[in-house]
DNA sequence: TGATTATATGTCATATATGACATATTCTGC
DNA sequence: GCAGAATATGTCATATATGACATATAATCA
């Protein structure tokens, strides 16, 4: 699967490929820390046997939001993306790797 | 200047040191990455020489926004710290490297 | 000093994020 | 296949973040 299509899936609503290839240096950057942060909070509560709403719950928050979270819906700050994987464990070291990570 | 009179100056309300120490290691950590993230805005603004003005036109914010980003004000998101640094030049890995810093 | 520029602080109306809820869809074991 | 669990999707009222504005304070320099 290519990067459009994982944006796509991640909820990013961006129509066509040229619009896509319109995305801002800065924007692209933004776009893909919320969607590595997405997948990194999936696979942590994943590996920790959470389900959502056993998630949800460590963070008072509800199932809905925390599926809304990993599907990197557009709804979600980065902030509570943040709060969650560190109420799962991550340190800042862990979060600073997610950020930089690249899919390419 | 020691860590809590670094948050506390940055806006933290953080009244006495017990209530400091009672920060968890999450709540800690979050706070330390917006503080760095801050701290990381006004050196890279004050590299470009721009005023906060200047900075405020360049993300279409105000000049106030800007003052409350770079003094850590909790109504500050770290969605537009981000955005910030971005806009002024910042890699993902700028970034990460921001995030994990330690103050200690 | 005083004038000018930069930054800080406080408030407000509006925009966006949030948890909660209902409900739909998908997954898993039997 | 079906039952039950897990996850996804949509909506809503409320909470929080936002830009804008006014105004205060601080820095710079002639």
């Amino acid at each position: 699967m290519d990067k459009q299509k994982k944006l796509e899936k991640a909820g990013w609503k961006i129509g066509t490929t040229a619009e896509f290839l319109e995305l801002s240096p800065e924007e692209s950057s933004y776009v893909e820390m919320k969607l590595a942060l997405s997948l990194s909070l999936r696979k942590r509560r994943m590996e920790q046997k959470l389900s959502q709403v056993a998630l949800a719950a460590k963070i008072d928050s509800s199932q809905s939001r925390v599926a809304k979270m990993e599907s990197g819906d557009p709804s979600v700050s980065i902030d509570l993306l943040m709060k969650s994987l560190l109420a799962l464990g991550a340190t800042k070291k862990d979060v600073a790797r997610v950020i930089s990570k690249n899919y390419s």
